[in-house]
DNA sequence: GATGAATGAGGTTTCATTCAT
DNA sequence: TATGAATGAAACCTCATTCAT
């Protein structure tokens, strides 16, 4: 029995947990191609080879960055208990948790808006990814469909679609806040701008789900929700 | 007399012209930091002294690229006459006009997200930029007074927070679409589907202008209502 | 009798004069490597190709420079009249007029230090500056000789080696006050401290000029001032 | 087993080591401004990036220079035993080993010329260095009080200002042996020559330091010699 | 699993010089 | 005599990756 390692041998798990925490600001912050490998590496207190030897390659790792990131996203929607709630409740739930954790997690949306700099380049090497998103959709259908049936929302609402506005609302004010405050010449950053900013998504979302078709989409919704 | 000579004598302004063009596509395609300058140049068929003579750095042609596609989009604001249209149709063509400018310039989004990426670093060094979007604020807010004025919009409405959510209802589903694609296992891109999203922003858009306040925003309108 | 002529025409001689006084302190500032030609012409306010059309290189515009810095030294003899004048009185007359140049005019020594790294390539390419020494050296061995008839001054001086003592006294203090500075942790520079190394100077060649010879020295003059 | 692989695995200190050499050979040679970050790789066998590992920059490793010549020249002062010499022979030997160093190694000069053109920019960075010359001063300070004490040196002799002296009178004629090998048509090099110049600044120094003073130095010593 | 040393290709930028008018 | 535009070569420096141990 060693007395006392002076150099405790690194757990693999610990190791590699460690470069990911830090590719994983490294990434947001700068994306992929501003990104440096020997910066992350330092950061890390790793040697570049321990990196290489657990990513492959910088786009390894950047890959492992997103799943990561995927994986985080998707065990949010735990949080997502709707039991019990009326479905007017339960969709300001969900957009509250989508909106709060843009907020919460702001590398998110860098890393997206960088993969997608890629066109998916990444993840569309990763099966995991692309399963993990069908509950989700599951969850909002059926929230959906309880209202319709209850006579609080409208007919006609796809799923996706409407996950795709609620995410956006929020996710571009965000992602876009530095070219926005600069043009608009105003702070978009407090905490209570913030909660201005999520009151105005439940709004809109709502005023979508609850209110009558409009135009056009009235006219469609109308044919459509005929056959339905 | 030759007819034209081999090597025409070049003029400045087509130099520097053809030099932004090409790193206009450059930098939408792969990021400030993903493009090359000696791509750019080769590309433009200019040498790489010319670009640095022109634009100084790598930085200075971004902001140039920026700069021009700021300028682009102010300039599609003077489409929108709304001379003598009601304030739905208005705002249902302010909708429309922005979706398609996003469709048909799509570099626009992949700049502006690189330039968000750099924390908006670039535009904060340009004292242009940031005086073009009043006309638009103030076009907004016509709108939207008219409306109110007539009875069909509701009010309360802040025109910067609008715009931003007009905006991002199209700008995300278009920026993200690699990975929602990835994602949803359905492609966003076609003809149709486009339209069908263009439908879907305005019904949404339509929905909360024309609709009553709701929840907590609810509630507030109606003490503000109540002062104005 | 033109009414007044907007650009005016520039005389060459003005124009090849201040492209020369540009370079000087150019030159003089950053040695040549260091220099740039577009910084030359943009502070001298022409075009590089009236650069290279008086100059033909920036070697050529560097011998230039030089052969005028040693046009100038040359000049300064003629302030050296010693009509009247004790050997003695000539003699400090001299190490002060040459110490004080080198503080007058301190492009001078950056100049030839530059040309000492090049090993005096572009002036061996000179035939003018060759021969403009040889007054100086007469004028030196005369009021040695004097000095000497006079019994003031030691017998065996060589002129050129005495001559190289006196500039080089002055012009290494000068030349090294920034690493002396820095070394000692003394300044080097102020007026007073300039008149002190000029005293002192002074005081080593005249003790030299006028003291009995040294050591090995001593020994050496002693046969070859038999022989003469 | 392999006697000798044939691709030696090297070890860092050698690299830097080998670098270094290059590095005085080569700003000597050029200047600072007119070496070649390429060319010291490439003499050195080694590939730039390591240049930059161990040296940062090319202004780094010019540092580096500095530093290793002036630890060089301090080491030299080591060789200055004046155990039982009288305090005449010390200072011959301190005269003869300054001027016999620059001789030796020629790159000193050059390299002290181009920090000086650069305003020792470099060693102004440097703590190191600034300490290094107190012993020198110490000891030349220790001679001249020995001499004094003895009746064989003048009084009042700055050691600063005399180490001034000393160096500068075999600097200067080394450092702008180009430039004045041209302009008084003689050569100044071979080792005779050498001797003969070594020679005169003993001559000179030794008549400074045993002589009398001179002029307005005499008076001033006579006043401060009386307050001693 | 881990390390220190090393690399080749290529990154942005600069510079003396020339061309066409 | 003068100019604005242009260039080719090369400057300093960086980076993802690998080798030898």
């Amino acid at each position: 029995m060693p007395a006392r390692s002076v150099k405790p041998k690194r757990n693999a798990v610990d190791t590699r947990e460690r470069i990911l925490q830090v590719a994983i600001g490294e990434f947001a912050d700068k994306g992929l191609d501003g990104s440096r490998v020997d910066e992350i590496a330092r950061a890390g207190s790793v040697s570049k080879n321990m990196l290489y030897h657990y990513f492959g390659s910088k786009d390894g790792l950047f890959l492992a960055v997103l799943e990561r990131t995927y994986e985080n996203m998707r065990r949010r929607q735990d949080e997502l208990v709707l039991d019990g709630l009326s479905p007017q409740k339960a969709m300001e739930k969900l957009i509250t948790i989508t909106f709060n954790y843009f907020v919460a997690t702001p590398e998110v949306i860098s890393l997206l808006n960088t993969e997608n700099l890629h066109r998916a380049r990444h993840i569309s090497h990763s099966s995991r990814i692309r399963t993990m998103y069908a509950p989700l959709v599951k969850t909002i259908d059926t929230i959906l469909r309880q209202g319709q049936r209850d006579g609080v929302f409208r007919k006609g609402i796809d799923p996706i679609e409407l996950y795709i506005s609620i995410s956006g609302l929020g996710y571009f004010y965000l992602s876009n806040r530095w070219t926005l405050s600069a043009i608009f010449g105003t702070p978009l950053e407090g905490k209570r701008r913030l909660e201005e900013r999520c009151a105005h998504v439940i709004d809109v979302i709502m005023s979508y789900v609850c209110g009558k078709p409009y135009g056009a989409a009235a006219a469609a919704a109308k044919r459509t929700g005929a056959r339905r």
